[in-house]
DNA sequence: TAAGGTTCTGCAATCGTTTGCAGACGACAA
DNA sequence: TTGTCGTCTGCAAACGATTGCAGAACCTTA
C-alpha cells in the first residue's frame, strides 16, 4: 500500500533486471514470432515475472519503433445515424478480434471537419482507413490516394476507380422496389431523392430508373425532387414541393428511410393516409423501421455485413500493400412492411 | 515523380538540416510554449520550410516522451443503441475541439471483452476513460480506481464514492411519470423494470415507487417484472409475465424505450390497444420515439450534454488531477406524446 | 582434443521527439 | 579592457521498445 500510487509502470528493463538477463531477451520472448530463439527455462522465468510485475508493453515506443499502430480510422458523417453505428459496429468487431482499435471521428457532413480529422489520423499514423463520407467526387479520397496508406470507401463511394470499396448495391435495391410497386398497380410514381453528390443518392435513383424502364415505365421530371440531406426534414420539404404540382401519384420512393419519414409527416399534413392513398417506401431498414406508423417497406441494407467486410478487405490490404483494390457489392433485399399497399383508382 | 512513393516522411532532423539549425531548435519552434525561446528570424524560417515540406508531428515519438497521447477511451455497451450513439457523439464534439482523439470499445455487454478493452487503452495509454457500461457494482470500475489514469462514469453509475459521474436524475424522471399518470386517473400502474443491477434500471425504478408514494399510491408486487437487459425482447417477456398475473392494470412504465417498445408488441399481441386500454411510457426518448405507433410518451434523456459534460469534466480532471471528483445530475424531462391517455374504467 | 557448426544471448543503434544543461555570443557597465 | 549578465542555440540524454550483428557457449564429429 503505497501512499500515493503515481504509476509504476512496468518497462521490459524491469523485467530483465528482475529476471538478470537483457532487454532484448525479454522482448523476444514477450513477441509470440521470436519466442523460440530464447531457451524454454529462461522463457518461462521471463514470462513468469512479466505476470507477476503485471508488465503492459507501451504502445508508442512499440509503434515508433515498428511503424505499426494497430489502430485504424473510421470516417463517419453523423454518428447519431443508426446505419453508421452498425457500420462502426460491424468494423469494430472484426478489427477487436484482431487486436487493432479504432479511432472514430464524426464529420458532421463537414468538409473541413473531414480535413482535420484526416491529419489527426495521420499524425496518429494509423495502419488503415474506411471512410464513410465519400462524395462521388472527393478531394478527400484524392488526398489518401496520394498518401501510402491503404484505406477502403464503404457504404458511400465514388467515381474512381482503383480504389477499394465495400456497399450495398443500390440499384439492385431500387429495382427491387419499382418492382414491387408495379405488381401492386403503381404506375405514377413518383422520387424524393437524397443527395445526388452521394453514392447511395445517386445509384438509388439510377435503379428507380431503370427500374421503371424495366417494367416499361418512364420517369417524369415533376415526380423528382432532390433533398439537399438525407433528413427527415429535407425529406419532408421535397415531398412538399413534389405534392405542390399537383400531379398524380400513388406512390413515393424516398432516398432513405428518414427521407421516408418526412414523407409521412407531410402525407399527415395534407390530410394523405398511407399507404391508403399513398405508398412509401424508403433504403437502409434503419432499427426500428417496423415499428414506425405504418411500419415501414424498405431495402434493408446489410450494414453490419458492410461494415465488417470493409474491415477484413482493409485487413488484407495493410498485410499485402500490393494486392489489387476490391469492390464489392452486397445484395440489399427488400422487407415488406405496411407502408405499400395496393394503388387506389 | 518518384517511381513508388513509399512513405517520404518528414522528420524534425529534415527541417533541422533543411534550415541549418538543431533539432531542438525546430522543437522550440513548433511548439507553441518555447516558440518565444528562440529569435523570430529563425522561427520564421523554420515555419516556412516546416510547411514546405509538409511536416507532421510523430505522434508516438510525442507520446513516448511526454507521456500524454491526447487520446481518450470510450466504453460502450452497444454502439447501436441510438442512447450511446448520442453519448459518443456528445463526448466526440467536445473533445475534437481540444485535439484529443476517441478510441471507441463496444462490448456487447460482455464483461470480458470489457477487461480486454481496458487494457487495450491502457497500453494505448488513453489520457483519460469515460465509461458508459458500468453496474452498480463493478469490478471494472474498482480496477480502473486502482490506476492512475483520470476516468468519469456516464449514463451508468456505480455505487461507489469518489467517482465522477455525469447521468440523468432517473429518479426525477421516475416520479415525473408517476406525476403524468396519475393526473391521468391512473391507479394501478405496473413496471416493466429494466436489469437492477443498473443504476438506470435500479433508479428509474425506485423513482417509480416514490413518485407512487407521493401520490398516495403504492407498488404492488404482482405489477413489476425485470427484464434481464434493456431490450424489446426483454421488455416483451416481462410485459408478458405481468399481464399473465390477471392482475389489474391500466397503465405500463417500461425501463427504457426498446422495452416500451417490447410492451407494445405483447398488449397488441393479447389484443389490447394503447392507449386506449393501456398507457404506455418509456425512459430515453431515442431518436424517433415519436414516430412510433402510438408516437412514445417518455422522459427525455439530454444524452448529448450527458456526453459533452462527461467529456468536459474528464478534460478538467486531466490538467488537474488533484480535484475532487464531481456528481452531474442533468435533469430529464417529460414528453409527453400519444401512448398515454385517460384511465378507462 | 581441436575444429566446425549451432544455438542462444548481449550489445548497441535506432525510431522521432522533448528538455535540462552548458556554452557562445553580444551588450552593457565599470 | 574586462567582467557580468542575458539571450539564444546546440549537445546529449532520455522515453521504451525492436533487431542486425557478433560473440559465447554448447554440441557434434573426426
Amino acid at each position: 500500500m503505497t501512499v500515493h500510487n503515481s504509476k509504476p509502470r512496468v518497462t521490459l528493463r524491469d523485467i530483465a533486471r528482475h529476471v538478470g538477463v537483457h532487454t532484448s531477451t525479454v522482448s523476444r520472448v514477450l513477441n509470440p514470432g521470436t519466442r523460440q530463439m530464447v531457451t524454454e527455462e529462461i522463457a518461462e522465468k521471463v514470462t513468469r515475472a512479466s505476470e507477476e510485475l503485471g508488465y503492459r508493453p507501451n504502445a508508442f515506443a512499440q509503434s515508433l519503433k515498428t511503424n505499426r499502430s494497430f489502430t485504424i480510422g473510421v470516417m463517419v458523417p453523423d454518428l447519431t445515424n443508426a446505419a453508421f453505428a452498425l457500420i462502426i459496429k460491424g468494423i469494430d468487431n472484426v478489427l477487436e478480434a484482431s487486436g487493432y482499435s479504432v479511432i472514430v471521428a464524426n464529420t458532421d457532413n463537414s468538409k473541413e471537419r473531414a480535413k482535420r480529422n484526416l491529419d489527426k489520423f495521420r499524425e496518429r499514423h494509423v495502419d488503415g482507413l474506411v471512410i464513410a463520407t465519400a462524395r462521388r467526387q472527393d478531394e478527400l479520397v484524392a488526398d489518401c490516394r496520394a498518401d501510402a496508406t491503404p484505406f477502403v470507401l464503404t457504404v458511400r463511394s465514388t467515381t474512381d476507380i482503383g480504389v477499394s470499396s465495400v456497399v450495398s448495391d443500390e440499384i439492385i435495391g431500387g429495382k427491387m422496389i419499382i418492382s414491387h410497386l408495379a405488381q401492386l398497380g403503381h404506375k405514377d410514381i413518383a422520387y424524393v431523392a437524397g443527395p445526388q453528390f452521394l453514392s447511395t443518392g445517386f445509384e438509388r435513383y439510377q435503379g428507380y430508373v431503370q427500374g421503371l424502364a424495366q417494367v416499361g415505365l418512364e420517369a417524369k421530371p415533376d415526380l423528382f425532387a432532390e433533398g439537399e440531406a438525407f433528413t427527415e426534414e429535407a425529406g419532408r420539404r421535397a415531398a412538399s414541393k413534389i405534392l405542390a404540382t399537383r400531379q398524380k401519384f400513388t406512390a413515393i420512393v424516398a432516398g432513405n428511410d428518414l427521407m421516408a419519414l418526412g414523407c409521412y409527416d407531410e402525407l399527415l399534413a395534407n390530410g394523405l393516409r398511407c399507404p391508403k392513398d399513398i405508398s412509401v417506401v424508403g433504403f437502409d431498414d434503419m432499427p426500428f423501421a417496423g415499428h414506425f406508423n405504418p411500419p415501414l417497406t424498405t431495402v434493408h441494407t446489410p450494414l453490419l455485413d458492410v461494415g465488417a467486410e470493409a474491415a477484413r478487405i482493409l485487413l488484407e490490404q495493410i498485410e499485402e500493400p500490393d494486392v489489387p483494390p476490391r469492390n464489392q457489392k452486397l445484395r440489399p433485399e427488400l422487407v415488406v412492411r405496411a407502408s405499400t399497399g395496393l394503388a387506389y383508382g
